[in-house]
DNA sequence: CTGTTAGCGCCTTCAT
DNA sequence: ATGAAGGCGCTAACAG
């Protein structure tokens, strides 16, 4: 027995398509009666709309933007790959993806990108940035407009949008802190912290919650000032080296930034010292490091996962649905060297 | 300026709607020289295909069912729920989903039940069994009437399933020990394990994996013979009771098995000493061990995810699509107080 | 307020 | 080997 379709609603409630079709999408011009009517129709022969030939009737299509930065390192290099891959597999789901790279740290140019877009034609957008007045007030204006914001990756608490699909960066510090204690046992020793730039909120976010970990369970343990190394792998090498050579006896290392192939060429020049080290994302560098013993373990984020995630929000947003909130979770990972597929 | 369409492509080929449809599809009845002016203008003016016209226009539906063991620990329950809301979710994808709950232990009345099924209206099943002779014949008879065969969860290796959705155990168990072994240092101490049954190729997998990394990597660690608790909290409870209290040193406890709420009181019970513990899936009770300290590390596979990919995986099957290799990989999850969420 | 009608992009008889 | 025409389930003018 076939699916019931709208034909089979108006037969059994003796009106018309037409009226069919204002029921099912609320439109006005219905007779509370009639309405009430077509309703109960629907629910008795079991009516499940077919969204595919709606979407269809409806010539229905999507313009989505990634906004991010135009960093070159290995996980934006990872993330413009992923967002590439969607683009490809949206075009059959009659979605059109595209990307602007905008220059990091520079609130004024991405204001500006974010004026130039085409708010007529622009259904969502998902935007990696740090919270600025001027960026927050831009987001405002497209949501204005009737554009879906989703936030990726960096969180903009305070700012308008819809949802923010990405890791709790706090979270992921605590975790980073809680292997290193759990890792080290109950001696006294040092651990060096490298961020990137105190400016990046996610990172920011994680020296925090390392920090509060460290405190509350840790006491014994003493955490270093942290190492800015401006996600540069040369500066990266040169810094931790200096470090090392300083304080040989530091115990670990928690690496919060990216260019951590000048970590590991810093800990592998100097070093028959064994030293407990954890760092973010999965790259080639972090996995050969996992691999080979130089890394103990690796806090990730799914980009893949975050992107689609990102196209799924901003489509059931643009189409007025909801989704299963499990799904869109993006997880904070701990990867091992067995654990690395 | 819209998509082309196939319209378009007819017009610029000369062609007839009937003859683009046929070159589409690799449908017989077209000279070779048309086929070839058809495809160049495919090719040409960029056209993508609307896969959900065509299904709308073939009235393509979809039929799958999940064939998995009636248990009612918290993780089938949970696996089960995972299930109805994908059911749920599913119709409006003109796909329709059925359960298939099947006598654990009994391959004769898994049989039965794969034989009952009508392979005709049938897509595809999503199966988590063991491998028997018999089961891997009725799956072989499944797959020649044109089914599309998943094995989720606990593998088919000699079996003739199109894919497996889940996490590798070996791997899983191998994880587990590098987290003891890293978690007790280097003092000599023992462990005690508890698995569910030695038939259950998953935990028989687990204990593999971990014995293996044990012995290599961490030799200084006696593990204790495994003891069975046959996915039984109580029986749990006494027999973890009666071991700790026959040597009270032990350092560790890896819980291979389902049955974790008596594995929590026997370690409640008797306790001021301070034992690492790492357990397999995140359940409300292994959530709560964790979140008191009873628990150090869960290793998890998210069920949500496997249920879906093995999903997306029937669809694709039926269809001769491929999909996102990277988003059907389940991962092997780990678990710790502060990367709950 | 309600109904008629013509598509949306694609597939599929049935002719030719 | 090719084409014309109708239909899949739903939506949206345009009439009444």
């Amino acid at each position: 027995m076939p699916r019931p379709t709208v034909h089979d609603i108006a037969k059994n409630a003796g009106v018309s398509l037409a009226t069919v079709d204002r029921v099912l999408n609320r439109r006005p011009g219905v007779r509370p009666a009639t309405v009430e009517r077509v309703r109960e129709v629907i629910h008795e022969i079991g009516y499940i709309r077919d969204v595919a030939a709606a979407n269809l009737a409806r010539q229905r299509n999507y313009q989505f933007v990634f906004v991010i930065p135009d960093l070159t390192s290995a996980f934006f290099t990872q993330l413009n790959g992923v967002i590439s891959e969607a683009i490809t597999r949206s075009l059959v789901d009659r979605t059109d993806i595209s990307i602007v790279r905008v220059p990091a740290n520079d609130p004024h140019a991405l204001v500006a990108e974010l004026e130039k877009l085409d708010s007529k034609s622009l259904n969502g957008i998902a935007i990696m940035a740090p919270e600025t007045p001027q960026i927050r007030d831009a987001i405002k204006r497209l949501k204005d407009q009737g554009v879906s914001v989703i936030g990726i990756i960096s969180d903009l608490p305070n700012s308008d949008v819809d949802q923010f699909v990405g890791i709790n960066n706090i979270a992921a510090g605590r975790t980073a802190g809680l292997l290193l204690g759990m890792f080290l046992g109950p001696q006294p020793v040092d651990i060096l912290v490298i961020a990137g730039s105190m400016q990046a909120r996610d990172h920011v976010e994680r020296r925090q919650g390392f920090d509060a970990i460290m405190t509350e369970q840790f006491p014994h343990i003493n955490v270093l000032p942290t190492v800015e190394a401006w996600d540069d792998s040369h500066l990266m090498e040169e810094l931790v080296g200096r470090a090392l050579a300083a304080r040989p006896e530091i115990g670990a290392v928690y690496s919060i930034a990216s260019g951590n192939s000048g970590l590991v060429k810093a800990l592998t020049k100097r070093c028959p010292v064994r030293r407990f080290v954890v760092a973010h994302e999965l790259t080639d560098t972090s996995r050969a490091a996992l691999e080979n013993g130089v890394f103990d373990a690796v806090i990730k984020q799914d980009v893949g996962h975050i992107v689609r995630s990102a196209i799924r929000m901003m489509r059931a947003n643009s189409d007025g649905r909801d989704l299963i909130a499990s799904q869109e979770k993006i997880r904070i990972e701990v990867v091992l060297k067995e654990n690395l597929n």
